[in-house]
DNA sequence: TTCCCTTTGAAGTGG
DNA sequence: CCACTTCAAAGGGAA
């Protein structure tokens, strides 16, 4: 079984993510920039990978198994130091003020509401956090806390971790675990209530969409603070979303990606006690905090009976019972009553709960922002919020994007380690005849995967368009169209436009005006937007910038767009789907790159700017210049 | 009920 | 090695 590979740690992704970035790079107008940029990112890279490896050499077996002592402390002022300088780097120095008081671990500027449906964290939830972050952190003790506060800080610079580390320590001696309740079987005092939100959900994107601020889950109801009144959530913040706890607490602590966050009183990845084909590691070997985390992730049936996940409620995500998304719609129990006339190999394969691939870090990254867009816009479906989503993905800075792929590297590592034997290729039905899914039709030409016929105020980011890659009809005309349509579109078959003209969908838009061939030179115009203006400060807190809010602000600095930019179409006005949305987007500049905002005047603009004010502001916004912003072309040749 | 759509990225498959 | 495919999430919509 894939064993981790104490050195080759890092190298999960690693490639994947050079190559990415050097994709990215490639957009990059300034080679210099780049070169710097990518030193940067190299540099914080290396700053994790070095801390993963250190703590995959230094945690021994040993000291796995035994609650690990807390690192030395030439380690972990080393490595916090590193990933400080690396979080400075990525903050720009936003943040460089006094943590919150009171607030030791977990540092919320006001204009990190990114992490928050609808941009808008409220001072009720600000507090919230603030309460649970500190009672949690209390119990902050182990060397996975160390760690866990080195990567968060890494991942998520706006924590301010370090301030919360030395405040942890003195708390850490007085202070324990608030409650019995929050006591696991470990030694390390767990904080947590299985129902309840990761203090950094709301900073961890991912589980953001699901949590509202100041207004408890109604499914969260235990564990409240007595003083407050506040739910608190379920674990601390002491715990490392990555490396949680000890093997006692199995099962007990959300996933930090909001993995094992019970979103909206359901849990994502329910569990099953299917048996899994393969038997948790024991004896693997990985560092401490893995070691930790693999226990208090690991599903019931991989786990020692004693540690039951269920009892906290708290699935891996990752795993799936047939029910779940699964053409199977059986709990493995009942799939194993209801498969027996199945040949075996159905049977088993009901048997064993369905691994989910980790999510790569676009996949984190819609998971985060997707509340905030559907909060923007009035936009519901996916596919829209998916194109919005994949155009601010492009517009993210480095460090931004850098951000979510360490995170996915990450993921891709605890899930190598909870899985040793998984495989992508267990869910991949495309070659081996099982068929799961429907091989898609797309032809290599079709994905258009920059496509930009949509005049979208929420897509106003520079358009990555690719002339080559015409779109379906769908695309081109939006639902709103439908007429427009080929049949096969309307019956959601293959494009038959697609098919015949090999992009041939391309004329009925440009007859519209639509229809954008813009010159392949999206790459520099992708950079020019966002990162001409200026590559460090732009990208400090994009995913704050998007905040409507901001987005005043925001529009107010927006350089002018590059005239390929501007669009033609705007005047048409034919709305695809997105363009329709766009209409009730309600913030026709949300999707600017965060590049052109002031560090210093995102989080008083955003503070200070209701949310519900913005919708005027923008309103009127727009009718100054939402048209460039929203517009996204091609130019014709 | 199931699949499609749509995005990017990771990883598997097959030539 | 390269091209292609599938699958991750999401939820509305269509078949």
């Amino acid at each position: 079984m894939p064993q981790l590979n104490g050195g080759g740690g890092d190298d999960l992704g690693a490639n994947d993510e050079l190559i990415s970035f050097k994709d990215e790079g490639e957009q990059e107008e300034k080679i210099s920039e780049n070169s710097s940029a990518e030193r940067d990112l190299a540099d914080v890279k290396s700053s994790l990978v070095n801390e993963s490896e250190t703590n995959q050499n230094s945690s021994s077996d040993s000291e796995a198994e035994r609650r690990p002592p807390p690192r030395s402390e030439s380690f972990r002022d080393k490595s916090r130091e590193s990933l400080e300088e690396a979080a400075k780097r990525q903050d720009g120095g936003l943040f460089k003020g006094p943590p919150y008081p009171g607030y030791p671990f977990i540092m919320i500027p006001d204009l990190t509401s990114p992490y928050l449906p609808n941009g808008s964290l409220s001072p009720t939830a600000r507090t919230l956090h603030i309460q649970s972050g500190s009672t949690h952190y209390s119990a902050y003790k182990t060397i996975e806390h160390q760690i866990a506060i080195q990567y968060l800080q890494m991942k998520w610079p706006l924590l301010d971790v370090q301030a919360g580390s030395l405040q942890s320590r003195q708390a850490l001696k007085d202070a324990r675990s608030p409650s019995p309740a929050h006591i696991v079987s470990n030694k390390v005092p767990v904080v947590q209530h299985p129902h309840h939100v990761h203090p950094l959900t709301p900073l961890i994107t991912y589980s953001n969409e699901h949590f509202t601020p100041g207004n408890p889950p109604p499914h969260l109801p235990a564990d409240v603070d007595p003083k407050t009144g506040i739910p608190r959530p379920p674990h601390p913040p002491d715990i490392s979303p990555y490396y949680p706890l000890s093997p006692g607490t199995v099962g007990q602590i959300p996933h930090p990606l909001g993995w094992l966050v019970p979103q909206q009183g359901q849990p994502v990845y329910p569990i099953t006690t299917g048996g899994f084909r393969h038997p948790y590691p024991t004896a693997l070997t990985v560092n401490a905090s893995m070691s930790s985390f693999l226990s208090s992730r690991f599903p019931p049936h991989m786990v020692p009976p004693h540690h039951t996940l269920h009892t906290t409620g708290i699935p891996h995500p990752a795993i799936v019972t047939p029910t779940v998304k699964q053409e199977s719609s059986q709990s493995d129990v009942a799939s194993l009553h209801s498969s027996k006339h199945q040949d075996s190999k159905k049977e088993e394969e009901k048997k064993k709960p369905h691994i989910k691939k980790p999510l790569n870090a676009f996949m984190l990254y819609m998971k985060e922002m997707r509340a905030k867009v559907v909060a923007e816009c009035t936009l519901k479906e996916s596919a829209a919020i998916n194109q919005i989503l994949g155009r601010r993905w492009h517009a993210l800075s480095r460090e931004e994007q850098a951000k979510y792929y360490e995170l996915a590297r990450k993921e891709r590592q605890l899930h190598m380690q909870l899985y040793p034997g998984w495989s992508a290729r267990d869910n991949y039905v495309g070659g081996y005849g099982k068929k799961k899914k429907r091989k898609r039709d797309k032809q290599p030409g079709e994905t258009n995967e920059h496509s930009e016929c949509f005049l979208n105020p929420c897509l106003s980011l520079p358009p990555i368009t690719d002339a080559n890659t015409p779109k379906k009809c769908r695309a081109l005309f939006g639902l709103d169209r439908q007429t427009l349509w080929c049949k096969p579109c309307r019956r959601k078959k293959k494009c038959v436009r697609y098919i015949q003209g090999e992009g041939s969908c391309l004329s009925p838009p440009s007859s519209d005006g639509s229809l954008l061939d813009s010159p392949p030179s999206s790459p520099n115009m992708l950079g020019s937007p966002t990162r001409d203006s200026k590559p460090q400060t732009e990208q400090t807190q994009p995913l704050s910038l998007t905040l409507k809010p901001d987005s005043l602000a925001h529009l107010t600095m927006m350089p002018p767009p590059p005239p390929s930019l501007l669009l033609a179409e705007s005047a048409h006005s034919k709305p695809s789907t997105l363009a329709v949305s766009a209409a009730h987007c309600q913030n026709g500049a949300l999707d600017l790159p965060p590049s052109t905002l002031q560090p210093s005047a995102a989080p008083s603009s955003s503070l200070a700017q209701p949310s519900t004010s913005s919708l005027h502001s923008q309103g009127s916004l727009a009718g100054t210049q939402p048209q460039p912003l929203s517009l996204v072309t091609k130019s014709l040749e």
